[in-house]
DNA sequence: GGCACGATCGGCT
DNA sequence: GCCGATCGTGCCC
């Protein structure tokens, strides 16, 4: 388990962490065999590592969203297996990698036991290591906070694709989840999902307080005024 | 076979 | 803050 500490800290500045990936043991496949929502905090801090042919991206999860298969009307598991959600009914530990909108991809990693299609979506990252080849993929981005800050931005720095639909991220393939360093406990943070018409009340989205690598996209919810 | 829309991003106002 | 790009997927006929 985390070495959770409740120590004060400076509610304004974002977490300093060190690039450092002296917890680099890939995780197990346990990890993943939980219920959703408990897994879905427990990657906040973890390290993603992919080797690619052009070189290694490693980043450190700062955003997920959790989706609950059947009982989730956001989920795109909802409706039942299909050709393209497959990878989400099988077993935990892999990436569910779609398309949208017609020019991005996106990717989730799959939870819980199979036939059971859980899986949470990863939002935003911090890059720790492959910086140049992360910048080059995402030649677009206006700073280094901007280089995973989204979800499809997250895939295109990772140099992540259709064809890693189906990968598996507790092995020694070119994918591999890495244990990193979680945030102390009190910097995680609790909120509704982004961009969602269905479901969009259920707070399952996580993220790393005060950390600039988290996306900050407008709710499809209509506006509304708090407090 | 046809059609509406999406777990988004980047550019422009 | 708003809008267009662009196409696979699911759902309906």
């Amino acid at each position: 388990m985390p070495d959770f500490e409740a120590t004060e800290h400076e509610a304004l500045e974002p977490e300093a962490v060190e690039p450092d990936e002296s917890r680099s043991t890939v995780v197990p496949r346990s990890f993943f065999d939980r219920p959703v929502l408990e897994v879905a905090p427990d990657l906040l801090g973890r390290v993603l590592v992919h080797e690619a042919a052009d070189g290694r991206v490693a980043m450190r999860l700062t955003e997920v969203e959790a989706y609950d298969g059947p009982n989730d009307p956001g989920s795109h598991a909802y409706r039942g297996l299909s050709k393209r959600n497959a990878t989400m009914f099988g077993p935990p530990g892999h990436v569910y990698v779609y398309f949208t909108y017609g020019m991005h991809y996106c990717m989730n990693l799959v939870c819980g036991p199979p036939k059971v299609p859980t899986g949470i979506l990863l939002r935003g990252a911090a890059v720790i290591d492959g910086m140049d080849l992360a910048r080059k993929r995402r030649h677009t981005a206006k700073n280094d906070n901007d280089l995973a800050r989204g979800p499809a931005r997250l895939v295109e720095a990772l140099g992540v694709g259709r064809a890693d639909d189906g990968a598996d991220v507790c092995g020694d393939g070119p994918l591999q989840l890495l244990y990193g360093t979680p945030p102390a406990a009190d910097r995680i943070r609790t909120g509704p999902r982004v961009g969602l018409r269905e479901a969009a009340d259920f707070p399952w989205r996580f993220w790393i307080d005060a950390d600039r690598t988290v996306s900050t996209y407008r709710p499809h919810a209509p506006k509304r005024r708090t407090g």
